[in-house]
DNA sequence: TAGATTGTTAATCGATTAACAATC
DNA sequence: TAGATTGTTAATCGATTAACAATC
C-alpha cells in the first residue's frame, strides 16, 4: 500500500488490526489458511463490511472464493503496526493491577516488551517481579533513557499520577496508558490512553438500568 | 430535565458524567463550592463548550458570574447515572486482575459494589478475598440469581471466556465488562464493554512509532 | 449461469467544534 | 459599559452502514 497513507488510518481501524491479527493467529493454530470476511466478522462481533472497509484501507485484496490468506494478512497487519525495532514499555506502579498487567504480557508480543518497572515502595525495588527488575522511582530520569523506554503504562495509587507523568515525559516518554482514575492532560506531543475501569462500570451500570426503568 | 430524554444521552456523554462527578467530588473536598466550565474542561483535557453542551444535555445551568453550583451538579449527575437501588456486581476470575479490580473498588462507590467473586481454583473458592467471598464457578448458576445480580466483570483466563459468559447470561447478567484478551458476541438484549489491554497498548505504540518514522 | 464473495463509493449516524446570542 | 461566561444552534469531522458493481 501507499505508505504516506499508513499514518491517516483512523484510530478504530487500528485497535481493530490489532484484534484481527490476534484471532487470525488463533486460527492458524487450529489449521485455517483462510478466512472470509464474515468469518472475522462473527468473531469480532462486527459486518462483514466493516472489516473489508479496514482491509480495503490497508491495502490488502482477497479473493472471491477464498476469501483472505491469513498467512499474508498477517504479515501486513505487522508491517503497518510494529515497528521494525521492538518497542521498549515500563510500567510504574507493581500493585496488583501492575502485576497483573506484566504478568498477562510477558512473551505475548515479541515487539512489545515491558523491561522495566517502578515503585515507590523499598519492599519492592531492586528486585525482579515478574520477571521485571523493579526500580525506584527516583530512578526513571535515569533509567527511561539508559533503556530507550518510549511508552509507560500507570498503575500507580491516585495521589501519585500527576508526578510520576511528568517525570515519565521528562524522561522522554512519548506515549502513556493510563489506568489510574485520574485524567491526565498532556502536551500535544504525547500520546494518551486513557480507560477507568470505575467510568467503564458506571457506563455499564447506566445502560442495564436503563432496562429496568422502561 | 424531561426524563423520558435520559436514556437517550450519548454514551460518551455518560462517560464523561462519570468522570465530572470524580471530579466535583475532589473539588469540594479541597473547598470549592462553585466551578466555571473552563476549569472543568482542563482539568479533563476537554474544551469549556463540551462541558457546557453535555450540562445542557442533562439540563443543568449556571450561572454567568458563578459558573455552576458543585453540590448541584453531583446530585444531578447522581440522578441520572445511579440507580435508586444499589446494583450487584459479580467479578469472576480472581487472578491478579481480579484482585486488583476489587481492591481499587472496595467502598468506592455505595451504589455499586462487588458482591460476589468466583474461580475454579480450589485454593480459592469458598473463601473471603480482598472482602468478597469467593465462590466456585459452577456456583454461577445459583448465586447470581439469589443475590440478583446484573453486572459481571470478567478477568478469567482466555480460554475459559466463552463458557463463563454463556453462564452468567444464563443466570440473568444483562452486563458485562470484559477484561480478558478474547472478544465476545453477545446477543443484543446483553450490554457489553471491552477493553483489551494489549490492544490498547498496541494502538498506543503505533502512535508513538508514527512520530519517529517521519 | 447462479450464488457467494470482495471492493468501493455514497449515505447515514454520532460526536465534536465553531459561531454567536444572551446574560451577569 | 466591557469582559467573562453560559446556552444553543449550525457546521464539521469521524466512523459506520447501505448500496451496488465486479468477480470467482
Amino acid at each position: 500500500m501507499d505508505p504516506k497513507k499508513t499514518r491517516d488510518l483512523p484510530g478504530k481501524t487500528i485497535e481493530r488490526l490489532s484484534q484481527y491479527r490476534r484471532i487470525l493467529f488463533n486460527s492458524t493454530n487450529e489449521g485455517k489458511t483462510n478466512i472470509y470476511s464474515h468469518e472475522l466478522a462473527k468473531v469480532m462481533n462486527l459486518t462483514p463490511v466493516q472489516v473489508r472497509r479496514d482491509l480495503m484501507l490497508i491495502g490488502y485484496s482477497g479473493s472471491q472464493s477464498k476469501g483472505y490468506v491469513i498467512k499474508d494478512l498477517i504479515a501486513l497487519i505487522g508491517s503497518i503496526i510494529d515497528s521494525k525495532e521492538p518497542q521498549n514499555v515500563a510500567i510504574v506502579g507493581m500493585g496488583n493491577l501492575g502485576r497483573a498487567i506484566t504478568s498477562y504480557f510477558s512473551g505475548k508480543r515479541d515487539r512489545l516488551s515491558i523491561v522495566a518497572a517502578f515503585d515507590n515502595d523499598p519492599q519492592k525495588t531492586d528486585r525482579i517481579i515478574g520477571g521485571v527488575p523493579c526500580h525506584h522511582i527516583n530512578k526513571i530520569s535515569e533509567v527511561i533513557p539508559a533503556m530507550n523506554i518510549k511508552m509507560a503504562i500507570l498503575t500507580v495509587a491516585p495521589e501519585g499520577t500527576f508526578d510520576v507523568a511528568k517525570m515519565l515525559m521528562n524522561a522522554g516518554v512519548k506515549g502513556l496508558l493510563n489506568y489510574t482514575s485520574v485524567p491526565l492532560t498532556v502536551p500535544d506531543n504525547i500520546h494518551l490512553e486513557e480507560y477507568d475501569i470505575i467510568t467503564s462500570l458506571e457506563k455499564l451500570a447506566f445502560f442495564v438500568k436503563q432496562d429496568f426503568d422502561e
